[in-house]
DNA sequence: CGTGGAGTTGAGTAACTTCAAGGATCGTGG
DNA sequence: CCACGATCCTTGAAGTTACTCAACTCCACG
C-alpha cells in the first residue's frame, strides 16, 4: 500500500509535479465509478486530455483564492480541503479520496478557489484544463451527466451536514462525521472498520463544527464503551452500529 | 405585480395545475440569466418540451420523499424549501425565486426528493421530465453547462452557509442570511431594501440554525439602532452596510 | 369580534467553548 | 540509537452563548 516518496516537490504548490512516463488512456481511469457510463473510446479520448501529476504528502494542488485554471481527479490517495475565512478560523470542506473531483466548481462558476486541498498522503491525480474540459463535456453527454450527478452527490452532502450542523448537538454531529468518513474511506478489518484516510481530532472538529477539545472528550468516552478505538491520526470504528445508533436515535 | 388569485388547486400537491393556454416558447425564458447562453432555437426548444404550472400558495410543488419524475423552474412567485429529518426537526434549505432550479439535484442523483417546496406566493413553474431534461442537455451542451454552473453556485452557497454556521455566532450567521435573502429578493425602495419574499422569524431561524426566539430578539435590537424595519412577515433593510459589517467584522 | 398565527420579552440553564496545563508519539538529526 | 522539537492528544475548571420554558401582545382574517 505504501507508495514510495518522491524525490522533491519542485517549485511551489502543484506546478511542475508531472509524472514522468506515458500519457493517460482509459486504463487508468475504467476502474472509477465515475466514469462507469462512458464507452472505451470516450473514457481514452478524456484521460488523453489529461495530465498525472503526483502531489507529495502536504502539498497543495491549489490554493484558495487563485483563479481556476484546471480540474483535478483523484486517482490514488487522498486531500482534504479546507477554507480559510475572513477572520482566521478554518473549516474542513471535503475530504476526497480516489474518484473524487477537485476544482470543477470553480471551473464551472468561474470564481476563485474557495478551498486550498491538501494531499494527507501522497496522491496521483489527473488535471485538465479549465477549457479542455468543458470542451469534453460538449463533445460527450454522458460525461455531462457524470459531472452532474457528482455534483448532485456533493450538494446533498452539504445539505445533510447543513442539517446536521443546526439541528443535531455535537456527539451526534461527530457520530454522523465519522460515520460519513468511514464510508468515504473506511476498509473492513479484523473486528471493526479502520478508517485509512489519517486524520486528527482537530480536523475531524473542523469538519463538524466542534472544538479538538470536545472531539477528544467524545472520542475518549467512545472508547471507554468500546464503540471507537483510537490513535494518533487513527480511528478504527469497533463498533459501526452502535455509531448509528447514536447518530439518529434521541 | 400582484397576480390574480387562482380558482382553487385541484386534487393535492402539484399535479393537474396546468396552465390553461398557449405552450410555452422561448419568450417565456428569454429573459431568465439561465438561459443566456442557449440561443432563440435552443431556448424555443427547451420552452416547448415543458409544462407550465400555476402552485397556488402554500402548496408543494413535490414532496420529500417522492420519487424524482420531474424538474421545475421557477418562472414567477417563489419558495421556500424546507427539509424534515427523522426526529422531526425543520430546516430550510434554500429559497428559490424567478430563475431558480428545483428537484434537478434529485433528478441527476436519482434518489428521493430531500425536501418540500412550498410556494409562498401563487406562483408560476415550468416543467420537465426527468428523461425529457437529460435528452434537452444531452443534445444542447450550453444546457447542461447551465445547469453545471447553477449547481456550482448551489454548492458555494451551501458550502458558504456551512462555514457560517460553524465558525460564526447567531447574530452574524442572522445578517448573513438577511443578506443573502435580499440579494435573492430584495428591492430597492425609498430608503432601504425590501425584502419582497414573504418570511417570518422562524423562517429565518430555520435557515440561520437559530430558534425563532434568538431571531426576534435580534432584529429587535437591530430595529432600536435603526438598521431594519420589522413587520408580519415582512422586513426593510434600513442601513444594509451595517449589516454588511456586523456580518463581516469582528 | 373572536381565534390563531406571528412576534416579543424575561428568567433559568445546559451544552460547548475557552483557558490552562501536561502527556504521548513521531520523525529527524546528531 | 537516542535525544529533542513538533504535533497530536487528553483532561480539568471556569465562563458564555444561545436554547428552553413560559407568559403575554399584536395583528390579520374569516
Amino acid at each position: 500500500m505504501a507508495r514510495p516518496r518522491i524525490e522533491l516537490p519542485r517549485h511551489d504548490g502543484a506546478a511542475g509535479n508531472a509524472v514522468p512516463g506515458r500519457r493517460p488512456d482509459g486504463s487508468a481511469i475504467r476502474h472509477l465509478e465515475f466514469f462507469q457510463a462512458l464507452d472505451a473510446v470516450e473514457r481514452d479520448d478524456v484521460a488523453a486530455n489529461a495530465r498525472p501529476k503526483r502531489i507529495a504528502k502536504g502539498e497543495a494542488l491549489f490554493r484558495q483564492g487563485e483563479p481556476p485554471r484546471a480540474l483535478f481527479m483523484v486517482l490514488s490517495g487522498g486531500f482534504k480541503a479546507t477554507q480559510v475565512t475572513p477572520d482566521g478560523h478554518q473549516v474542513v470542506m471535503r475530504v476526497a479520496g480516489p474518484g473524487g473531483l477537485a476544482g470543477h466548481v470553480s471551473v464551472f462558476t468561474e470564481k476563485p478557489y474557495p478551498a486550498t486541498p491538501v494531499a494527507v498522503t501522497d496522491s496521483l491525480v489527473l488535471a485538465w484544463e479549465a477549457q479542455t474540459f468543458t470542451a469534453l463535456m460538449a463533445r460527450y453527454p454522458a460525461l455531462s451527466l457524470a459531472v452532474v450527478r457528482d455534483m448532485g452527490r456533493n450538494i446533498e452532502e452539504a445539505h445533510a451536514r447543513l442539517r446536521e450542523s443546526s439541528t443535531e448537538r455535537v456527539e451526534r454531529r461527530i457520530a454522523h462525521g465519522i460515520l460519513r468518513l468511514a464510508r468515504q474511506s473506511g476498509r473492513r478489518i479484523e473486528n471493526g472498520v479502520e478508517i485509512t484516510f489519517p486524520i486528527t481530532r482537530q480536523d475531524i472538529g473542523l469538519m463538524t463544527g466542534a472544538t479538538l477539545h470536545t472531539v477528544s472528550r467524545t472520542l475518549s468516552a467512545w472508547e471507554q464503551e468500546g464503540i471507537v478505538d483510537g490513535g494518533r491520526q487513527h480511528l478504527v470504528l469497533r463498533d459501526p452500529h452502535a455509531l448509528l445508533r447514536i447518530a439518529d436515535e434521541p
